[in-house]
This record gives C-alpha cells, sequence and structure tokens, in this order.
DNA sequence: CGTAAAGCTCTAGTGTCTAGAGATATTATG
DNA sequence: CATAATATCTCTAGACACTAGAGCTTTACG
C-alpha cells in the first residue's frame, strides 16, 4: 500500500492535487490507514498515472473522466475513445492556428519598434490602439 | 455620452467585463448619470479598444496595466512597450512549440486507432496508461 | 519514546471572466 | 403621461484546475 506521498513522488501529481481528484471523482475514495491516512492499491496508482498523462496531452478533467469510464469497460468498442481525442486533437490545432496568427501580428509590431523613439510615437503602442494597423481580424 | 451597452456594443467586450475592468482598475471609474448608471466619454471607448486589441493579441491584464501606464507618458522613450511585447511573443512561440509537440503526440495515438475495435485493445487508452509509448517527454 | 516529516481537514486564493438575483433607471410605445 | 420593455445597478457565486496556508494528528525512524 502507497501513501500519498509515494503516489505524488511515482507519477509528479502533487499531494494536494490528488486529494483534489479524488475530490471531483477521477480517483475513487482510497482506503484509510487506522490513523485516516489514505492508502493506495497498485491499481490507484496506474489510475494516477494515467490521468497524469491525460493532463499532459491536455485533456481536460470531463474529458478523462469519460476516457476512464470507457477504459472500464474493456470490451467495448473504442469508437468513443478514439473520438476524444480526435475532438481533442483538432482542438490543439485550432489553438495553434490561432497563436500562429497571433505570432506573425506581434513579430510584424514588434519589428517596428527598435524601442529608439518616444512612446507617443512607438508602434507597439499604435497598433494596440488603432486595430487598422492590424492584418488580420482578431 | 455613451453608455456601458453602447462601450459593450462597439468594442465586442462584454457588459460585465467592462465592471470587472473597472474593478481591476484597467479603466478608470467612469461618471454617472442621475440614476447612477456609468456614462463614458470618446476617450474611455479608445482606453477600452485598447484593451480589448491587446486581450485579444494575448497580452495579460498586467502587462496590459504597464501598456497604459506606458502610454500615459507620451514623451518617456518607448523601450519598455517593446520589451512587454517581445517578452510576449517569445512566450507565445514557446506555447505554440509545446503544442506542437502534443499535436504529433495525439496525431500518432489517433492514428493508430481507427475505432474498429475494442477498448481493451485501443491504443489510445494505452498510450494514457503507458507513458512508454510517448515519442517525447512531457 | 521522542521528534521530524508527512498526513489530515477546511478555507480561501489564483486569473479572467460569466451568470444570476433582485432592485432601479431609462427608453419606447400607446 | 402611463405603462411596458429593456438596460443598468450591486452583490454574490461559479467556472477551471489547481495551490497555499492554518492548525491539528499520525507515522516512521533512530
Amino acid at each position: 500500500m502507497l501513501s500519498i506521498g509515494e503516489m505524488a513522488r511515482r507519477t509528479g501529481v502533487k499531494v494536494p492535487t490528488i486529494r483534489y481528484y479524488e475530490q471531483m471523482g477521477l480517483i475513487e475514495e482510497a482506503e484509510r490507514s487506522e490513523g485516516n491516512q489514505r492508502r493506495y492499491t497498485r491499481r490507484d496508482l496506474e489510475r494516477l498515472t494515467f490521468i497524469r498523462h491525460a493532463r499532459d496531452l491536455g485533456f481536460e478533467i470531463d474529458m478523462i473522466r469519460e476516457l476512464i469510464a470507457l477504459n472500464q469497460h474493456p470490451e467495448a468498442p473504442c469508437e468513443n475513445a478514439d473520438r476524444i481525442a480526435a475532438v481533442h486533437l483538432s482542438g490543439v490545432r485550432e489553438k495553434i492556428e490561432k497563436l500562429k496568427k497571433l505570432e506573425h501580428e506581434l513579430e510584424r509590431i514588434v519589428s517596428h519598434c527598435d524601442g529608439g523613439h518616444r512612446i507617443e510615437d512607438c508602434y507597439v503602442i499604435r497598433a494596440l490602439s488603432d486595430h487598422g494597423l492590424c492584418d488580420h481580424e482578431h
């Protein structure tokens, strides 16, 4: 049986975060020691590793809850898991696209300003005040 | 003089958000009508447009506060504005890099799964359970 | 057995809004 | 001018995914 600190060390999930996941229903309430401290099984460790990994990949708590639920039915077809991951992937791609546009806009703004003049002439400030100086919509 | 609703329509910032910005000190407390409703000037509109635009470009509230402060000193040199924007730009680039790694990981995971088999064999689920199936560190 | 480290619960805070309740103000229509 | 519809007011709480701290108890180790 593992203490919560052991779990934290092995998964890289911080102790308060583990308790938070329990509250959120991502992990089951652990057994307790005589003195009321949480004691985890190997299965709990696997579950937390799964969660950690999914969070690293940017899955939201709700998505993870769904994936866990799917995981409990090993004989079910896996279309749903596939769909969740695919939806997530397209969300990530959208974010990348948005950030790239933003990157270009900022590059353009910054490149016009070498820091060598006064605020009233600064392209950074002017670009923020006047949408007309932008390339794209946003 | 513009009502808060007018301001919202013209800038695309929602009404409660405008009040929130006031609370956060991003915009000055507006004058009030006899019946205690906010009344804004053209200058307030410009300020809110600036904020909106900066938020769209992903600047955080604190950065915007700094930029506004700079904007109040038109004769000062603009190095600081330039620096803030440049720091922000490199933050955006980092985010893009991270998301791209994530994209590749997800692509790889999803491409292994066509939804046509059972959960117990599903690559999506297995990849989440077993870090060893990943390409990169994360 | 004494102490330090780790654990417990509970509350509150982070950042950027968003939503709702219940009251008042303004505007439009008849 | 009366009424109805819309807008606005303040205040509180909620969303997300944690994080921090207070004050107390349990466990591990020498």
